[in-house]
DNA sequence: CATTTCACCTGGTGGC
DNA sequence: TGCCACCAGGTGAAAT
């Protein structure tokens, strides 16, 4: 469901509930598509993994682990109980965090229809959850997906297989690195955008909003889309992020983040589901068409 | 090689 | 109410 707004939501909502807890016990499901890495192994590096820290790259989550010398657990000395305050002592402080170096990642992407919760155990497990991960904490951690098109997988970095997104982040891209992204490619300016080895994070929502904030048409060649537009792209693209992430994201159907609560961004929405309404800057409707396979709106003043 | 299309899934919506 | 067509935030394999 996500893109780079949803999925940072996601993983900071995750990271700040349960780094510094321990993967006690795994439950996959029988459906094999998510599984990237067999689950057979993937149970068996998680379990017993310290969680040091949750971050996005891309569209994906990345759990950096640490299975070998665990992180030292209050909750397993019983000093702890999970449910207070104190949540925050879990965490390690600097000094321990120095001495932990993550050994094995667990990758979390998901999909269209893809979410992660941390829930307590007692909660109603819903339909089409393929993962429940036991803390040691008590609470769980739950991947739900009805349409399976999200992916786990496990890596071991101490045989050097770090995750990487291919694409640059858009966030942080230099105006010049940017540019070159798209110089010599005849493709649609909206099918590059959606290609995750130039950038990675944009989704079908943020590529129609960027587009009609910069006013450019999604039908436009990519090496035929001038320097200027392209900066203008490129900073409404961040800025448009930026402020998504904010806002906790656009719900747009049953988008929710770690906590199960809403984003806003869908409120701003100029151009995304809003064919036929007339367009916020100069009230002509907003027109679909399909580019790339997606359903592709914009303004046809507005956007040249 | 670059680019486009299609298959993979379930669920919600709106027309008849 | 039921049935059907169409739509949906993603990606990678196959075809062009």
């Amino acid at each position: 469901m996500p893109e780079l707004p949803e999925v940072e939501t996601i993983a900071r909502g995750v990271n700040k509930r349960i780094r510094g807890d321990r993967i006690a016990h795994v439950w996959f499901d029988r459906h094999p598509q998510p599984f990237k890495t067999p689950r057979t192994r993937q149970a068996k590096g998680l379990e017993g993994a310290a969680i040091l820290a949750v971050h996005r790259t891309g569209k994906h989550i990345v759990f950096e682990l640490s299975s070998s010398g665990s992180a030292p657990n209050a909750f397993e000395s019983g000093a702890l109980k999970p449910d207070s305050h104190e949540r925050k002592a879990l965490r390690p402080d600097s000094h321990e965090r120095k001495a932990l170096r993550p050994d094995s990642q667990w990758i979390v992407h998901l999909g269209m229809t893809g979410r992660l919760l941390v829930t307590t155990p007692e909660s109603p497990v819903a339909p089409h959850t393929h993962a429940r991960l036991t803390l040691a904490s008590g609470r769980e951690l739950r991947f739900v997906d009805p349409r399976r098109f999200g992916r786990l997988e496990f890596r071991d970095l101490r045989r050097g297989d770090a995750f990487g997104a291919p694409g640059d982040e858009p966030l942080t891209i230099g105006a010049n690195e940017f540019a070159a992204l798209f110089r010599g490619r005849r493709l649609y300016i909206k099918a590059a955008l959606l290609n995750q080895t130039l950038l990675a994070g944009v989704g079908n929502i943020y590529a129609d909003e960027s587009l009609f904030h910069a006013e450019i048409r999604p039908r436009r060649r990519a090496n035929r889309v001038t320097r200027a537009e392209l900066d203008r792209l490129r900073l409404a693209l961040r800025q448009i992020l930026t402020h998504a992430i904010r806002l906790g994201g656009s719900s747009v159907s049953d988008y929710v983040d770690a906590d199960g609560a809403r984003g806003f961004f869908q409120l701003e929405h100029c151009v995304y589901l809003r064919t036929g309404q007339p367009c916020r800057r100069c009230q002509t409707p907003i027109r679909r068409v399909v580019v790339a396979g997606r359903g592709t709106h914009f303004c046809p003043k507005c956007q040249r």
